[in-house]
RNA sequence: GGCGCGGUAGCUCAGUUGGUGAGAGCGCAGGAUUCAUAACCCUGAGGUCGGGAGUUCAAAUCUCCCCCGCGCUACCA
């Protein structure tokens, strides 16, 4: 289809810490190639982006600094946005979702799906705070985390084993706000229905199987598997967002997810006036550049939403990248196991190209990636310096060498001249064609294969053998090569736009358009161009170094913190600890639970009975290891069905750091089954 | 356990309507060369295409089973 205009958006970062290679790599750089390639082709887009503002994690952070949450998100609003600068990310708005005007956009939304009947309304118990007077969000409830015993687990995920939880879930819960033990109490939320829209969002995805394998894979394990899409909730009980606009909804603000994406709509408006044929009109292409984390919200809940309202298109393609790790391990935020990009951009100054050249190089296209100094360390000097750096210097110090710097004539082009022109030409469709199907490896690799193809043309012509015996012939060489040189600075500006900049200055040339690189006599004769410069510089292991031992650091760092033990629980008198009732049992059958990776099901003699009891230890003990072994079980816990069978008791575990368990059994042989722990 | 994506040369990846002896870049080895940041250029070595079974005249490509990585999901008192 020809679409009239291009709406690009990359997804909002969250405004709770800088940006790093992760994000670069993820969606900014592939987003912002893809809109300098439709600007260079003289398409009509639009490019939009902004801080996404609201949300729970943001009001932690700024409880925590003892400022406000306005005051967390003007601070990163300004550190992302600088950092997408300097990196040449080229944002048409950079906006941010605690404007008015998102705000208002964000109301008026909700309140159009709310008019429209679009919501259910659902009452669910929530964990409240009664010394704070308001509704916890999981993310304000911390506890023990049930499977590593980390005290400070979050009640949605405990971030040190990685497990998710749901607040309910949490052992001694208790409120991030007043240290309150919080309680269960009524709240009414509004919901969009997602399983009602399961058929229409199910069409939607349906007609779109060119969306990347992995985008569109996703996309139909939500809508097909188990119970399909759930209805969701759209508000939270919060104090920072987008209040909700109905009434009875006081205290009460959009859940973040929800506002978000309509921040690519406020962004939009903010820009310009003619927003509307950006987001109305048929004949826009909406592509949503974003990371695998946010494909559901980008495929799934946001064009649900805008189903629902009606007035706007729905997203063409998500083309949503994988995850990029760094050394090995996943990037953390938390653990500070990340290259962010302020900090990069001390350490390599005026370095930004080859940090871009890396990440679009390995960005994680099809699968997670790594990222290594080494190999960046490689890119740069094997292929940056080595080949285009290389060849573009070569050209330069021939043409000021023979002829003052001034584009001599070609005279006569010969057949291998006419051969090399016609493969050069070939160039910005090649490319083109790998950036249009978001192949942006591919297409920087072909982006190359012209600096390539310009080595070989000076290797196989050598003009500096020929200048003594054929003075003619080396101007048709140096014209070529010339030309070559400028068709790579048109080429280069949307992979490499600072090197593409400088090499227009050197060239003394006013920067031309994507279709520009067709043609091979942009440079014309006589043309005067500037004394040469290295377009890139070595990197010597020593930077690579001093890199490398700034992540050991945070390693190590990392692991002295893990390794502090939880402190003691509060005090109970004896009487509350004689309610439990410990036994010594042996286990005499053990099999694993069908269809649960973490159940085994044991046959236990506890001396006063055998009784069944699941627990969770299968990833830990095989069935033939358990099976025979002195435990301790809890047994007078109250029974508990789990994946159907009644679990009665539970047997008692130690458990390390790391997580894993270990059976809690006496160390001599005299105990009987039956035996009391106390 | 279920679902999705992926597992191809040392590294990063191309390659499926099944069919010329399985490819590219980087790395490595050798050669050639000097205009160029010891760069470029040429040649070469290197692969049980995760493992096994099957369908077929023919499978990296189709089917089944298994293993590994990433993610979602269930279970974890």
């Amino acid at each position: 289809m020809n679409y009239k205009r291009h709406l690009i958006t990359a997804a909002l970062p969250y405004a709770n810490g800088p940006v790093h290679i992760g994000h670069l790599a993820g969606c900014y750089l592939p987003a912002d190639i893809y809109v300098r390639y439709l600007r260079s082709k003289g398409s009509d887009v639009k490019f939009v982006c902004g801080s996404d503002e609201h949300g729970v994690p943001i009001t932690i952070k700024a409880k925590k600094e003892g400022v406000t949450p306005q005051q967390v998100v003007d601070k990163y609003h300004k550190i992302m946005g600088d950092a997408f600068k300097e990196f040449g990310i080229s944002f048409d708005i950079y906006s941010r979702t605690s404007s008015k005007i998102h705000h208002q956009t964000a109301s008026d939304f909700f309140k159009v799906l709310y008019e429209k009947g679009s919501f259910t309304e659902q009452t669910t118990e929530q964990y409240y705070d009664e010394e704070a007077k308001q509704f916890l969000a999981d993310r304000y409830i911390v506890g023990t985390c049930p499977k590593c015993a980390n005290e400070n687990a979050y009640g949605d995920q405990c971030e040190k084993c990685g497990t998710s939880l749901s607040p309910t879930e949490l052992i001694s819960p208790r409120s991030t706000l007043s240290g309150a033990k919080p309680v269960l109490k009524k709240t009414k939320n509004w919901f969009l229905p997602l399983d009602k829209l399961s058929p229409d969002i199910k069409k939607y995805i349906e007609q779109h199987p060119d969306w990347k394998p992995n985008v569109y894979g996703q996309c139909k394990s939500w809508l097909d598997s188990g119970d399909g899409l759930q209805p969701r909730a759209m508000t939270r009980d919060l104090d920072w967002g987008v209040p909700v606009p109905v009434p009875g909804a006081e205290g009460k603000v959009l859940y973040v997810w929800f506002d978000a994406p309509i921040g690519y709509i406020s962004a939009t408006k903010e820009l310009t006036s003619n927003w509307a044929s950006y987001w109305k009109d048929k004949e826009t292409r909406l592509i949503h550049f974003i990371g695998k984390d946010n494909i559901v919200f980008h495929c799934i809940i946001f064009p649900a939403m805008l189903m629902q309202h009606g007035d706007f298109i729905l997203p063409d393609n998500v083309p949503a990248n994988e995850f990029l790790n760094l050394e090995g391990d996943k990037i953390s935020t938390s653990r500070n196991w990340a290259v962010w990009l302020h900090e990069y951009l001390i350490d390599f100054k005026d370095k930004q190209d080859v940090l871009r050249y890396t990440l679009c190089a390995n960005a994680p296209e099809t699968k997670d990636n790594d990222f290594t100094w080494k190999d960046f360390q490689a890119k740069n000097n094997n292929e940056l310096v080595a080949i285009l750096g290389n060849f573009v210097n070569r050209t330069l110090v021939l043409t000021h060498k023979y002829y003052e710097g001034k584009v001599p004539e070609a005279a006569q082009y010969i057949k291998e001249d006419l051969l090399i022109l016609e493969e050069v030409a070939r160039f910005p469709d090649k490319i083109a064609q790998a950036l249009e199907a978001f192949k942006f490896r591919e297409a920087l690799a072909e982006y190359m294969n012209l600096a390539r193809l310009g080595n070989k043309y000076l290797a196989e012509t050598e003009p500096w053998k020929l200048i003594k015996t054929d003075a003619e012939r080396v101007k048709t060489i140096m014209n070529i090569s010339l030309q070559i040189t400028c068709n790579l600075a048109v080429l280069g500006e949307v992979f490499l736009p600072f090197t593409s900049e400088k090499l227009f200055a050197l060239l003394n040339v006013n920067p031309l358009k994507w279709g520009g690189a067709k043609q091979t006599n942009n440079m014309p004769a006589g043309h005067l161009i500037r004394k040469e410069e290295l377009l890139f510089s070595k990197i010597e292991d020593t930077e690579i170094d001093i890199q490398i031992q700034k992540l050991q650091a945070a390693k190590k760092k990392n692991e002295e913190q893990v390794s502090a033990i939880a402190s003691a629980k509060t005090a109970i008198s004896f009487e509350e600890f004689e309610k439990i009732d410990i036994r010594i049992g042996t286990v005499l059958e053990a099999e694993k639970v069908k269809g649960a990776d973490k159940l085994l099901k044991l046959l236990i003699d506890t001396g006063l009975d055998k009784r069944v009891i699941v627990s969770g230890i299968a990833q830990f003990y095989t069935p033939e290891e358990i099976k025979g072994k002195q435990v301790s079980v809890l047994v007078n816990l109250a029974p508990r069905k789990i994946k159907g069978i009644e679990s009665q008791g539970m047997i008692l575990m130690a458990q390390n750091q790391q997580g894993e368990l270990s059976v809690v059994a006496p160390v001599k042989n005299n105990v009987n089954n039956g035996a009391g722990v106390k």
